[in-house]
DNA sequence: CTGAAAGCGCTAACAT
DNA sequence: ATGTTAGCGCTTTCAG
């Protein structure tokens, strides 16, 4: 390992002087500086992250929380997060952690191996989020409105989504509707029930309770959803699914009961995965901001790093409807 | 924060007591452990990682460079690789770096942040794997078979799964064959391209060049390939792809161009994704086994990290055929 | 402008 | 069995 005291020797100067030289703060004589530069360069000196971390009281690193690497969304914004992170050189600790409570992330903090946290878990239960911003760690919400919660939050308007697709189910005249949600203890698909049932409110119309599933956020409870439909005897005119996952089962089923879809049926998502373009689905859906929401998270989080205080700030970026051949039929 | 001295003080002992409680390999009086114990909990000490790792020049991290975050593997494999990380209290630090020569990974060594790294890329190059290895890093490819290199690996046998694809056809009579391959420049895809040719060699059975197809690892690739044949007039009995999203992109093509899978056409993918069981795909494919390779993985660099020298393991764990609807026609 | 020295929290000798 | 002490590599006073 090459240390600063061996750049310090190269160079003929204090190891003090290459510090010094390294953060730059203070100023340095132009040849012993140069004489430093080439002694680090050619010694390929990489500062301790340890002895930095421990002097400075830092880490230099974040963490993310995930309890849900399988679902399909979760790779996207971890690719855009680590990337945003590598722009700030952040260094992320990953943990997969399913406890609400987050005992790694608490661990994490508590050692000092990282400075602040971001919870990318799609689950309500919130007691590993509080107890850190409690303890005044910078701790960041990603793609989960929690309006109660007095932290940093960046998210996509999933409410407004709902509502948007219940208004474009009505507004085309298709007001004979079924729903399949994911989970309740959940915050996408809870918000995205609420905007719908907000919007099917606003004009008076009703769906029947045994047109509205709630399930997993998965191809196999679409496809249990659609089938129950298609066994009670009498079709909806449209379909709305609170994941694209979910309307993937629907159409699949749908089509396996030799359901015509757009033409009997309307289906729609809501995610706007890459698959969702596919020929077989063609999928109607509302295209998530993910990257966005990565960019503008990392933004938060490095700057209540940088110690910013004040109120929490809650970032909602919306959602935009991609029609395609699921729902637009002549 | 809460240090060790905090705990001795509470606990009426000597800082270093403390420090033999944690570690647990010398004596300590019962009633000072005792009381030590219940400091420890009571103030809910976490020993600091830097000064821990400095101390004893281990971080018990390891790195994991990932190039390809976007690619549907990844996810299994990492939730895998995460979860075993877990159980051996490693942390894992994420590097989302497509430079062949692994910068991010090379610092991370460098300055004491990981003890080993895991090289999860799908790329051939292998620049900074070397340097790695050549300094005595312990690091482990994963799902990459690279004879030439001399280090750990853990790999699912893509060669055999390109054969087993092969002799599956020509067993069954189908000898008219395409297929369509991910790039040249991974390890996967040519090792499944290499399989296949090999049985196709022993059988002597021929595939011409305008029905071989190599591009990305993508449904996009599989549609372009499939659209291919479709308009030179001529079709295969079956078609191999060397991934499942190839596969659905070429089943999709062939329907919408009228043609019947498995009827007319046999489809057989390679990787297992979750959707190759979904009814519009009902794809024969090739498991991989993720979470064996995961496992074995995380064992062969535990080993290194502890120290165990001798020559590189190569770890080859066979894939196993899982025959669906796409070619199963009675 | 620069060298010497203190100290971050911890482990591991070294004393006793 | 346990307290004292010396550093791990770094940043940051404090002198000069």
């Amino acid at each position: 390992m090459v240390t600063s005291r061996d750049v310090a020797h190269a160079a003929h100067v204090s190891q003090a002087t290459v510090s010094r030289v390294l953060n730059g703060n203070t100023r340095v004589a132009p040849e012993a500086r140069e004489r430093v530069l080439r002694a680090l360069d050619e010694l390929g000196y990489v500062p301790n992250a340890s002895a930095k971390a421990m002097r400075t009281a830092r880490a230099g690193a974040v963490g993310i929380v995930a309890s849900e690497m399988l679902n399909p969304y979760f790779p996207r914004l971890l690719d855009a997060l680590t990337r945003e992170a590598r722009e700030r050189d952040l260094t992320v600790l990953l943990w997969n952690d399913d406890d609400p409570a987050a005992p790694m992330a608490q661990a994490g903090v508590k050692s000092g191996a990282v400075d602040a946290v971001i919870f990318a878990a799609a689950k309500q239960e919130t007691t590993g989020v509080d107890q850190l911003a409690s303890r005044g760690v910078p701790v960041m919400l990603v793609n989960r409105a929690d309006p109660g919660n007095p932290v940093d939050q960046v998210t996509s308007d999933h409410e407004g989504s709902g509502y948007a697709a219940a208004a474009y189910f009505l507004d085309r005249g298709r007001d004979d509707l079924a729903t399949v949600f994911g989970p309740r203890d959940t915050f996408a698909s809870p918000a995205r029930e609420r905007g719908f049932r907000r919007c099917l409110a606003e004009r008076g119309v009703e769906v029947a309770t045994r047109r509205w599933f709630v399930g997993t956020t998965s191809y196999e409870h679409g496809w249990a959803s659609a089938t129950a439909l298609l066994e009670s005897g009498t079709l909806p005119s449209a379909v709305f699914c609170s994941a694209d996952l979910i309307a993937f089962g629907v159409i699949s089923a749908l089509r396996r009961g030799g359901v015509r879809v757009p033409e009997d049926v309307w289906v729609m998502g809501n995610d706007g995965l890459p698959m969702s373009e596919w020929d077989p689905f063609d999928l109607t859906t509302h295209r998530q901001p993910i990257e966005e929401i990565a960019k503008q998270g990392m933004d938060r989080l490095v700057a209540r790093m940088a110690g910013e205080h004040g109120e929490p700030r809650r970032i909602m970026i919306p959602t935009e409807l991609i029609v395609r051949g699921s729902t637009a039929h002549a």
